[in-house]
DNA sequence: TGTATAACCTTTGTATACAATGCAAACCAG
DNA sequence: CTGGTTTGCATTGTATACAAAGGTTATACA
């Protein structure tokens, strides 16, 4: 099959990207992309314009695709914007979902805690994507989605050291996570938009405090800049 | 120029979706519009791809491209979500606009407000939108404007009949649009973002009733049904 | 006459060759 | 040596030829 190859490089670029395996602002090379994929340079430009329309890629005349960039100015917007987004799509799920939907995000949802327990960082995030894409499937709201699904990249690419955690505290929080998915999926299966709203938020928190200690961490011990850089300093 | 076909070839396909001028659902011929628009496939694809992201087409494998169709689960969708995006678009364009954004606002306003009083139906709805996009630009969130975008296109396809007034009580209606888009350049000029909710959801007010006028419009007069078509009735 | 199958034809998808654009390095003039 | 121009190269954009898929019609057989 010809086609498969195709889409098998729309999947792989997305999880690429997604797990920054091509870094925000990557400059892509066609031929090479070509080379990879096994794919000839129309099919592959269709996919790369398909990724820029879904917030994966940036297109410039002449100039060819970047990745997404993810700078300061987005980040804000970003911490603005999710709690709205996030609330709305959840409550509308938990109206509108339909049961094989339910039976497909607890599917993802499986897979997302056998990769978060065997300490997989890459696949538990890129499960924890399709879960909350998922959920965006069952809001049933084509608008809302467009928002989420922009969201969901940079969340994505902003969690990835979520899922890498350094000390034992950390892997506590990943495995709290994963009960507040277990929380979620009931609320949706009640059909309860309030609550599903209610743990979504608090779900929004946990992650946001996460994000933020990766974006800003800690500062480093005084005594090693003092000793070591001060003195270079202008 | 060779690009500029391709841009040409764009803009039209997009206005004349926005327009009904191409009916939702439609299929579209690529070697016909190939030969209207003066390109090869391989440009044209790309073109229509791009609408896809968009939202104005959806492709099918090996079954090529259809106008985005507009059926009822979406309406009750859109009159849902309407509230929420616009409202909190216009804040944040209140927040963020730039001074050259608000000029190019009232650009677009005098053309919305030549057009609307020359009664010229199809442009009064494209600088309408164009209105409505550049809200959007104002607002700074790439997120939420994903949204908006979707939602725009069937707003714009919803109120064709807005601005084809059948009785002068329908012309003053499409003039106290055009003063609510002067209110709100106020309200973003004046960096309010309180205010500008309130006039936006005003103006989407103003916009849902004709809307709706349109899709359940006023029932035929009983007499004319009970004496030509009764009797061929089941 | 109804159905199934096969050949054809229309339409979509892919590869490749060619044109055009932008960038960079070399070259020339001041 | 510096600023601007030109030429060449690498990359992107377009056209066209070819391959594959889907649908339709005609024909053969039940």
């Amino acid at each position: 099959m010809s086609g498969s190859a195709k889409i098998q490089c729309l999947d792989d670029l997305r999880n690429r990207i997604l797990s920054l395996d091509i870094a925000p602002g990557s400059d892509l090379d066609e031929l090479r992309l070509c080379d990879y994929y096994g794919i000839s340079r129309t099919p592959l430009r269709e996919v790369l314009q398909r990724l820029a329309g879904e917030g994966f890629l940036t297109l410039a005349d002449n100039r060819g695709a970047k990745v997404a960039s993810m700078d300061f100015g987005v980040m804000r917007v970003f911490f603005q914007t999710a709690p709205l987004v996030y609330a709305n799509i959840a409550s509308l799920a938990a109206e509108n979902r339909t049961s094989a939907q339910l039976d497909a995000l607890r599917d993802i949802q499986s897979r997302f805690a056998r990769a978060a327990k065997s300490e997989q960082a890459g696949d538990t995030a890129l499960h924890n994507h399709a879960f909350h894409a998922q959920i965006g499937a069952m809001a049933h709201n084509p608008y809302l989605v467009a928002s989420l699904n922009r969201m969901l990249i940079d969340h994505t690419r902003l969690s990835q050291t979520f899922y890498r955690p350094a000390s034992p505290a950390e892997t506590v929080l990943v495995s709290k996570a994963s009960d507040q998915h277990d929380a979620m999926i009931s609320a949706f299966e009640a059909q309860e938009p309030a609550l599903a709203i209610d743990l979504t938020l608090q779900h929004w928190d946990l992650s946001r405090d996460r994000i933020e200690r990766f974006v800003r961490p800690d500062p480093l011990p005084l005594d090693v800049i003092s000793m070591k850089d001060r003195r270079h300093a202008v």
